[in-house]
DNA sequence: AGATTCGTTACTATTAAAGTCACATGAAAA
DNA sequence: TTTTCATGTGACTTTAATAGTAACGAATCT
């Protein structure tokens, strides 16, 4: 597969919509981000589902956000996308009862899981206002 | 692209190289792991490289490890495999100046290099003869 | 009614590993 | 030295999942 690439450039939209307050049609999403409007769609339904944004139809339609970006974590945004693969590396489940195929397999799972673990500890830890802030400081 | 399975694949086979002592032909690992005979070679090539093992070519050639297996760390495999994408998730290069992107792609890098540093921590923590003493107490 | 905007489906492009073939190169054995 | 074995390597196809494109029905506002 490509690299998933949905939470930074979500992120970025979120940060634009947290700016913009009126309702943000995909259309113009779409010129901003450089990405066609279906797929800011795609990537957003996630998030519409997730209850951090709604979608409003028709004219002076477009997206909003639902929540004070204070409330929403980036682990909150990774689970709207549907909690993606983190890994490019995988080990798959043993194909035999081999004892050395199951210790590969369980010392490789053992360490993606602790960086899986700590990975989603980073994202609870900081929420879209703290990107905000950081841009605003020059971070 | 597919999940990169070869850090499990590698170390099972080693472990199994471990075991065997005299020299392993690429066909025969082929046949014992279910895979052609030139991917074990071309897996196998890093290691060489890295002079983790040895590759005999002509009558009774083979493959064999060249250290014991306690002076090889899972990361050394991980290493002479080419140092593999860690993530299927990330974050290009801005394409913009826009301090609200910058902020959302160096969010998601900070959360990915602190789960890539300990999952490389992990892995130089535990050796290839780690592995085959947690598979003969049933671990 | 008509224009706008989302919601969704279907399809192609992209990317890197997985897997397959073929063959040149080198080493041992007969 | 000829044969056989085994590695080393290049070219190619397959696979899997996101990226990207196009189209159109449904819902909403003017």
């Amino acid at each position: 597969m490509r690299t998933d690439t949905r939470l930074p450039r979500v992120l970025h939209i979120l940060l634009h919509l947290d700016e913009i307050k009126d309702p943000v049609t995909s259309e113009r999403m779409g010129e901003m981000f450089g990405m066609d409007a279906s797929l800011v769609r795609r990537m957003m339904g996630g998030l519409r589902n997730q209850g951090l944004v709604t979608s409003i139809k028709g004219h002076g339609g477009g997206w909003q956000l639902l929540r004070p970006t204070s409330e929403i974590s980036l682990m909150d945004v990774y689970v709207a996308l549907g909690s993606p693969t983190v890994f490019a590396i995988g080990a798959p489940e043993p194909s035999s009862p081999c004892l050395l195929e199951h210790a590969a397999t369980g010392a490789t799972r053992a360490a993606m899981n602790a960086a899986k673990r700590l990975f989603e500890q980073e994202l609870r830890n900081v929420s879209v206002s703290d990107l905000a802030a950081a841009a605003k400081i020059g971070g």
